[in-house]
DNA sequence: CTGGATCCGACATGATACTG
DNA sequence: CAGTATCATGTCGGATCCAG
């Protein structure tokens, strides 16, 4: 990790990652790979959608933290918040160019799992099995 | 999402996913999409590494969090763990397979955080002098 | 060295009520 | 409709001690 934010202790690992805590890039990776940006990221595909349409496309998701999910990603300038001056407010929200490249690397993460879901469900329950004859 | 878990409720959204809380797909990405896992992940890239050289190398992981964290990525069948029966133990952790396809796609996500860092970096100033002034 | 078990506090999150 | 504010809570995770 190219980590701008820390010192430099010396010492780099053979794959050049900083695993600082005070690293930049994990703070971001703690961001991005939140449960919910995670999501709301995902789903915002070319698509511009609204307050409302967001909660309810995402299951389980509590109005705090969709609107501290969404802040969260415009602040660091992956979601546009556009306020449409009307009555009722219509508040409209849409990725970024910048937001746009991170869609494709969170895309590629899901299809990964959807591929993939049914290796791990069976390693789980193995691994279960197994658990429950050892003890 | 091609979702395994949950029963249909129809009307799929125009992307074909499901964002539903009992999501099987949901659930799993939040386990690999973890903060430390995400870590983990990363770092074992074709090395075998020991616990002790993990804990070195994530910097702020206690080790009751590499504990957990490795069980669950080995319950997962993404992390091959070795036990050397020698005294003091030795146990080595490693990618399984399946695993390192998921390492490639974290990969990514690592790479594009550390590319846009700084865009990052930016809009963030840029948001919280725009919110400083607007108070 | 590699954990397991326990305790406990902090923070993240949910629920609810209220507002422009 | 799209939030904000407040309060309640429960989980995560750190610290510590112990064991094989």
């Amino acid at each position: 990790m190219n980590c701008a934010n820390s010192v430099d202790y010396g010492d780099p690992d053979p794959f050049q990652w900083d695993t600082r805590e005070d690293c930049q890039v994990r703070q971001i990776l703690d961001r991005v790979a939140d449960k919910w940006s995670l999501l709301v990221i995902a789903l915002l595909d070319s698509r511009r959608l609204r307050f409302t349409e967001l909660r309810r496309e995402i299951d389980g998701i509590s109005q705090r933290m969709l609107t501290v999910t969404l802040r969260q990603l415009e602040r660091d300038g992956l979601v546009q918040r556009t306020v449409h001056p009307v009555v009722p407010p219509r508040v409209e929200y849409e990725l970024t160019p910048l937001g746009g490249t991170l869609h494709t690397t969170i895309r590629s993460l899901v299809t990964w799992t959807e591929e993939h879901q049914n290796e791990i469900a069976a390693a789980r329950a193995a691994y279960d099995e197994r658990e429950a004859r050892g003890v």
